[in-house]
DNA sequence: CCCACCGTCTAGAACGTTCTAGATGCTCCG
DNA sequence: CGGAGCATCTAGAACGTTCTAGACGGTGGG
């Protein structure tokens, strides 16, 4: 005879009925359930048994609506951006240890931020992580109002309340750039920039106070550019178009920097021989060999540490000091930099 | 006298606020919360404004722990593969407009398949749609009894039930691959395979047959690979040491394709002069000038599309048929192939 | 004038879990 | 032998929502 299945029908089984299994009350499977102190390791074990025969399986948001902790950090990210898909890696990996749960919300052509983050909230999220957020900063201050917010790569000033910011030194990322391109002798460094994006603002200003420094003032010159490849090769296509070109081109982000190399690429413009190109991130794509691109390294995994961090600190009501957490960003040179006038590639 | 906040402290504001603050009961303030039937207009509005003024915002968890349906689709997808990503875009965009939320869990290095699926089901999704899942079938079979499962990507010989399949005819693709090439004029054409990647197989076989049906039976040759560009970097420095070299590589896919191209160009073997170069996935990345990928591009919004549809379909009770969706996919040709022995690019 | 019916509204029970407060029985100590 | 103290276990109330059943007053047909 076979044994009656102690589930009625297609219900999921629930701690009622492991606990009739089990022949225990049912506030002890959950204390089973969660490891808790309170059993024997006896009725531990048939619990656990129990729950395995009959393939139970815990439901996160009815624990989530009984206790007062969620234990689950919103993750706000651009799927279309290597630069965050990279960071919710390293978010994953640092959450989970510390025993918090990740939430995604992709922003996408069909999803805006706002949607993004009302998802977030409405499933009870502790607290807020959100990639370079576009969204205008008095709604970072309402929602820091709310729940803890870490806002990455998108700088604040001043922090509202409640929100804290962790983001590479862009300005000081633009100027390693600027230093590298001057110390190969260039002079007529352009910048497409970022326009509104987050982290953009720093990295003109790093980029003007360097040529400034350099007594390059009369050579400034920011092209309106975007943080798509598209962006790039439309500022690109106001570059072939001049009669004298610039000798080197610091671009937003390397999106942007492919776009660029794709266009001159495609007008016969050898780089880095006739034109230096810089991008900024060190996306996989830098990297590969047909690209190849002298950029700006973000820390990655120490940038998501520390939102994390950031993060549950706040929760843990660990009074943590206001201010940002900038993190220094390194130069990677590669084949698209180059002396002007071409002493040339390999 | 400034009003006293209807709602306590740290607290969010529930049903039973609005409901004390707008004088009605809790059971008709959910009424007019879901727009369901039941309440007039007057005291519709009312509510509204209540609801409005104290900031309130429904719980997820607790509606979805109360009500018998979640509508909620589960995706699991790989962080690095645009292609996923690309899915995961279409996925929101099908699945919002008909009523459903959905919840993401990547895969990253410390987070495997089996977890990212735990996840989703502890967050009660009514179905699974998984990208590219490389888990061993009987799991998926085991996951099919529980939910609706669509795997998108990867085929499933018999399907089991509860399985839906949504995959690109990867046989087709790799025919279409072929026939390009061998119309240019190759013949010692070699397969860089997937391994056992979700599709490889029949891209493998597509590969076969159609080099045999042409003839080329003596040239068939299939090299181990994977769907990294690592792996087809890898897979390049095997050709690179041989004496007479494959005129013509196909790869698994775009990753893997960059890898070879990049492997190639350091050692400054041109392409496609002396060897042509074919991806599979038709990416951003593929589209990009210095890259200039011929390739076989996979529908991706129909397939998104699809996948949802299908789960719905299993959801709403509608006797799908068993079997797959298969789509066909379509050559594009670029940059990276021509007849052999070099007339050359451009 | 009665009754059925409709639109509007409400009380109270679910949903599956955790938490609080306490019950039970055992051991150990004076 | 009488508690105190401990380990183990349990009943029942929460959590914020939806659902079921029904109350209430007004209207209209016979």
């Amino acid at each position: 005879m076979p044994a009656t299945p102690a589930v009625p029908d297609g219900k999921r089984p629930t701690l009622a009925h492991v606990a009739a299994r089990a022949g225990v009350s049912v506030a002890l499977v959950s204390i089973v359930m969660r490891g808790a102190y309170g059993a024997s390791d006896a009725t531990r074990e048939r619990v656990l048994r129990a729950a395995e025969e009959i393939g139970y399986r815990p439901d996160t948001r009815a624990r989530l609506l009984r206790s007062s902790r969620s234990r689950l950090l919103g993750v706000q990210f651009g799927l279309r951006h290597p630069f965050h898909t990279d960071l919710v890696e390293g978010i994953y990996a640092a959450a989970e240890p510390a025993g918090y749960q990740v939430a995604l919300s992709a922003v996408a052509p069909s999803r805006g931020e706002r949607q993004a983050v009302e998802a977030l909230l409405a499933d009870r999220c502790e607290a807020l992580i959100l990639l370079g957020p576009e969204v205008p900063a008095a709604r970072l201050a309402e929602l820091g109002a709310q729940v803890p917010v870490v806002s990455v790569a998108r700088r604040l000033r001043p922090a509202p309340p409640g929100v804290d910011v962790v983001r590479s030194a862009d300005d000081e990322g633009a100027r390693q750039a600027v230093e590298h391109l001057v110390a190969l002798g260039h002079r007529a460094i352009v910048h497409i920039d970022g326009g509104r994006a987050p982290g953009a603002a720093d990295r003109r200003r790093g980029y003007r106070t360097a040529m400034n420094r350099h007594g390059l003032a009369d050579h400034v010159r920011v092209l309106p550019g975007g943080l798509t490849e598209e962006d790039g090769a439309r500022a690109a296509r106001t570059l072939l178009a001049e009669a004298p070109r610039p000798s080197a081109v610091l671009a937003f982000n390397d999106r942007c920097a492919t776009g660029v190399l794709d266009t001159f690429l495609r007008a016969g413009v050898t780089v880095p021989d006739e034109i230096s190109v810089v991008g900024f991130d060190d996306t996989r794509l830098a990297r590969l060999a047909h690209i190849d691109l002298t950029t700006v390294a973000q820390d990655i995994p120490r940038i998501a540490q520390l939102a994390v961090g950031r993060a549950i600190a706040r929760l843990d009501g660990e009074d943590v000091p206001d201010g940002e957490n900038v993190i220094p960003p390194r130069l990677v040179v590669r084949g698209t930099t180059a002396p002007p006038g071409g002493a040339g590639r390999g």
